[in-house]
DNA sequence: AGATAATCATTACATCTCGGAACGATTGTC
DNA sequence: GACAATCGTTCCGAGATGTAATGATTATCT
């Protein structure tokens, strides 16, 4: 039988494909990262803070999407941990700055393995020009949404 | 390149960028279509049940990644719109096969236009040839991972 | 300088969502 | 004809979520 519901493109067109592809990645990558005791949001705390250290817990938790109140435990897990720390900010004594601790930068490390093997699965099914090329339309279309490079909300704490 | 100080290759991969875009698209997409009222589960099941009528609720459920016990306050609001109707199965009294009335059925119609504006903005950075290859390659993609055309489970009930 | 408003991190709280367990009705199995 | 399985449904506790209030610090304005 035709198993096409709904009609040619309100299902194949290229925004659900996105969202169905996205949710399914996003859902993966969690289950391979829980291996390393981490959620997609303690993953991109990590990222950003290798990336930019030292920013405020404010401009952060809106980076991630959260409210300010729900970064306070967030944090404070991952800081139990041993993985980041907060720092007296001299110039601004009511802000902290987030920075990595060795052993953060050591499980970023192993992160970073794991999204490589993440890409590859994912991609499975393409060329490496293909791949390449995916990579280059899938950037310009984020570009032109206003999507800001490295940060996505929408995380699911799971 | 530009190598961003995060990592090359942890923001800019495809599995990320699939993330990001797809949590982006079905965000934009729950805001488009909260002016017709409904949620992106809500639209789903309507083009669900166009699709496939006299489904049984645990099947549908199934489908939309939901508990059957979420299900029904869900199917009862909706039945509620006067958008679906549970008839009754003669083959299986406990079950019940869900149809679309007419009123649903003209929801649907409005739905499918906003859902090709929808996919029009999304891919306004590609040209007519770009859009057809990213959706081919997007397809070759879900369907070496598995995933069924048309159904994904997931995203908020926003 | 001094008063006032704004900002940061934090706590408290009230609300909502989520999925599992239990239940009656019905159906399949042996 | 007894027993297990399935469907829809209700019930309930655990957990997440965002708003408002708080105390400390900083910026603004006259």
């Amino acid at each position: 039988m035709d198993r096409r519901p709904g009609g040619p493109q309100a299902q194949g067109g290229a925004a659900f494909l996105l969202a169905q592809l996205g949710s399914h990645a996003a859902r993966l990558f969690a289950d391979r990262i829980a291996g390393l005791d981490l959620t997609p949001p303690q993953a991109g705390l990590l990222r950003m803070l290798a990336a930019s250290p030292g920013r405020s817990q404010r401009e952060l938790a809106d980076d991630l999407g959260m409210p300010p109140s729900r970064f306070v435990p967030f944090a404070d897990e991952l800081e139990g941990r041993g993985l980041i720390e907060r720092r007296k900010n001299p110039n601004d004594r009511r802000s902290h700055a987030l920075h990595l601790t060795e052993k953060g930068a050591g499980l970023l490390a192993e992160l970073r393995e794991v999204g490589m093997a993440h890409e590859r699965d994912i991609c499975a099914a393409l060329s490496f020009d293909e791949h390449r090329e995916l990579v280059a339309m899938l950037r310009r279309v984020a570009e032109q949404q206003g999507l800001t490079p490295g940060v996505h909300p929408g995380y699911r704490s799971g």
